[in-house]
DNA sequence: CGGCTGATTGAATCAGATCAACTGCTGTGG
DNA sequence: CCACAGCAGTTGATCTGATTCAATCAGCCG
């Protein structure tokens, strides 16, 4: 990973979601607390288990959270993309990083120093509050995660999945961000059982798979198996 | 739920890991802000859905944190005693429970108002460190447990979760808190495979169970479950 | 002594993982 | 420009851990 040229601004600083909501103040001390860095393709970002001396923010391109077994299988935590903070609670725990993060494209991140941003966060209310948010929507998302992964079956993930994109993406016509065999380890499974699951469901008609893009055909049936599985 | 006759003192306050670190004054607001509230065995707190005013600290008893599935499944989330706060996610958020919560025995709980706590936090930065500091915790509770859920059996889950119970305890003669169909839940699986598989250790020489009483009698080869698999 | 709730055991079944083979596709170098 | 290496994805056959259904059993309490 290495130091990239570029010196942050208080507006690059506002790209990111956590600081958006921030005054210029607060944006121009993070400024200079951030330390821009620039990473390859597969290259990483932090592994579990390092001591976590700071947390990082995507400027651009896309960086996986992943958790590996020592049977060498691996579950994708999160796929975080430009203006998302990822390491964050290692700057509240001052412990090791729990997963490991790799870039999934060349990408660029700022970094941030655990010792500076506790100084900036522990007198200013707004950032903490900032934080709070943060942290609540990423806890939020984790109980999904773990109803979805226990209380669900495969083809309700996956339909879940694609619904959500849906929403995201605002569109009908999917893009795939994530290559497939990704997309299968975000989903609590194998690459084999995800393309099943994509065949059979669109041999019922309710999607329409090609390469890279999924076409929804029938969201209501879709919900249905989200909710109650096939 | 009923409220009790007692009124919350700053000394209740401190009872509470969330809040023990902080000063006099802080703990007084609170006290002042805190709602003490009865619950019998089995009575709902709040139900996944319901309108988040505020959240809760366990004063007495035990209270669990479960998601149900259509099907009727469930999985216990997180199980808190004396002193854990819960539903703290919903002061940040302002949204609805992601969760339900249901007192396993007879309980007293402080609530905490939305609003009240809101001011109290956006004004003073230990609390909301202190906030902070919890979220954290919870956040990696999470990855551990999404790990263990997808990258383990549920032989793996049932030794770490003994282990765990062992260095909380202190002791190799470990008492099950919690009802094994409970246990079961929070482990992802049903009573009967959790019958099985306790069934599997104690023929293996690994533990001895007796009821609410298991014994860890081979810690190392336990371990060696734990990590993989059996 | 019933009767309820939790726990255990057995048998059947199934979803999903694994193993292995095969099909592209894409880029690279001769 | 073609060949071939290499990787992502697909498909088939098989295996197995875990759930489900059902019956039985052990405690405990009124």
């Amino acid at each position: 990973m290495s130091i990239s040229p570029t010196t942050p601004t208080a507006t690059a600083i506002a790209e990111i979601d956590l600081f958006s909501g921030l005054g210029e103040r607060e944006r121009t001390d993070l400024a200079r607390l951030a330390v821009p860095r620039s990473v390859e393709k597969g290259e990483l970002v932090f592994l579990e288990g390092d001591e976590a001396e700071g947390f990082y923010a995507v400027v651009e391109g896309s960086v996986r959270i992943y958790k590996a077994a020592p049977s060498g299988r691996e579950h994708v935590l999160h796929v975080f993309g430009p203006g998302e903070a990822f390491g964050e609670v290692a700057v509240f725990e001052g412990k090791r990083f729990p997963a490991s993060a790799q870039a999934l494209t060349p990408s660029s991140v700022f970094y941030f120093p655990r010792a500076g941003f506790h100084r900036l966060i522990s007198t200013d209310p707004d950032l903490a509050l900032s934080m709070l948010a943060l942290l609540s929507g990423r806890l939020r998302q984790f109980v999904r995660k773990i109803e979805e992964l226990t209380l669900k079956d495969v083809p309700a993930r996956l339909a879940a999945h694609l619904l959500l994109l849906r929403s995201a993406q605002n569109t009908d016509t999917l893009t795939l961000d994530l290559p497939k065999s990704q997309m299968a380890l975000y989903l609590g499974t194998v690459p084999e059982t995800l393309s099943r699951i994509l065949a059979k469901l669109s041999e019922s008609g309710l999607i329409e798979v090609s390469g890279k893009t999924v076409s929804i055909l029938d969201a209501d049936r879709l919900a249905e198996v989200a909710e109650e599985g096939l």
